[in-house]
DNA sequence: CGGCTCATGTAAAAGCCGTTCACATGAGCT
DNA sequence: AGCTCATGTGAACGGCTTTTACATGAGCCG
């Protein structure tokens, strides 16, 4: 936390200097706090010290500052992601794995992006930079799908990449939606949201004729029997 | 729609005499439109024709409201699985997948019901009688995956069927509240939700070692070898 | 430096919603 | 017939969203 006049209590002339971006700040801690529902445009203005028609010279209505945290939110997501994937270094299977956690990752620690990007009930369609940003955040998913479609055994059926990458696109937003975050959490697990996915995604993937029971360092040498061990599956804890 | 004094317009006494069902049908009705943060209390008992006041002889608050809709949900919901399971009629494989697109049919031909289950942000510890129908609904789910854990191929490593169920779980809602509902529908889709989740559960249970390339008509005959045919996917469309 | 202008913030008000409370009504029982 | 209590009403409070007219002062131009 550092703006310039700190919290906006003090001494603060008649102009704030940075409204936007500390509405955007109050908005997360509150969206983060209470739900996407429960947080309020007067609240934000307050948290900012500033009238409550100040932010509608910032934003159209409280819809658009949502679209905006959303937008927002899909910006850093897909950075993320980006990151995860690390253009399938070291091998295909393990960064795709990474990008798995890193999607779980991102709904736990940014539940207030989360909630505003998949949960706010704002109409996709409505606005197109907003759906922009969804899409290329999307694209790395389809990506490393590609990627790992080109990897995938010959002679097994295969389905077309983008339909594995909304396989894979849908568990994570399943599990993450369902059991994703710990605070005001959903339902009781016994055993960890990342653990679930992960056992979901190499199954799955066995399921396209990957073998996943272990993992060389490099893609080139990944070519031994499937195995009768443990499986992806730990101890129910 | 048939209540007694239709509408709640004309001639109604004082007392309206089914309130507490008219406003449960005009909750319905009103978050189907615009989502269950679009939902007002007084609206609904406009639709009902009471004054703002009279709900709340039927119910302590607004969320409580919500929350008798996701009950009664989630018990159309498990009659709705039950049905679709069919105790495992005439195989395993293909009941579940029937329970994958009763899943489906559910969200889409029920958003309300959907939305007010899974995403109106309420608290799921705060209303013990919610959270037991909602497991009860999940246990339709619980019991299906153990039937098809227990038909698994031995000498394949086999997760626990809890974990079998929250995996198909998390499948039917990611699909569903991704691409789930037809009219303020999230995201354009190649195919139709229920192939994209038929073929990520068709990949899933082969993963687990189920030859899925057809079934026939009884559970005893399905042991053929894994084929090297269509797949679950069609054409792109 | 003086003055203009326009982005940015304020105050006030209208309209809506959730919620509460005192009060009205009349359905059903005795 | 009369009582009672569940059910509905009206009015009121506070809070939220959004609009409108007005205030402020930062940045620019001469």
């Amino acid at each position: 936390m550092s703006w310039r006049k700190d919290q906006g209590r003090a001494e603060r002339g008649y102009h704030h200097g940075n409204l936007k971006e500390a509405l955007l700040q109050a908005a997360l801690d509150l969206i983060s706090k209470k739900g996407p529902a429960g947080f309020t445009f007067a609240d934000a203005a307050r948290m900012a010290g500033v009238s409550p028609a100040a932010p509608y010279r910032h934003f159209r209505d409280r819809d658009e500052l949502i679209a905006s945290i959303a937008q927002r939110g899909f910006e850093q997501f897909e950075s993320l992601l980006t990151q995860a994937w690390d253009d399938g270094r070291p091998d295909t299977v393990t960064a795709f794995e990474r990008v798995g956690k890193a999607y779980l990752a991102f709904a736990r620690e940014e539940p207030a992006f989360y909630s505003a990007m998949f949960e706010s009930g704002l109409p996709p369609d409505a606005n197109p930079t907003l759906m922009a940003a969804s899409e290329r955040a999307f694209a790395i998913i389809r990506a490393a799908a590609e990627r790992l479609a080109a990897l995938a055994p010959p002679g097994m059926p295969r389905p077309p990449a983008m339909m594995m990458a909304l396989h894979i696109w849908s568990m994570s937003h399943g599990v993450a939606s369902l059991f994703g975050r710990g605070d005001a959490a959903r339902r009781k697990l016994p055993m960890s949201p990342e653990d679930l996915l992960e056992a979901e995604v190499l199954i799955y993937l066995r399921g396209l004729g990957f073998r996943t029971d272990q993992r060389p360092g490099t893609a080139a040498a990944d070519d031994k029997p499937a195995g009768e061990k443990a499986g992806p599956w730990g101890k129910p804890k």
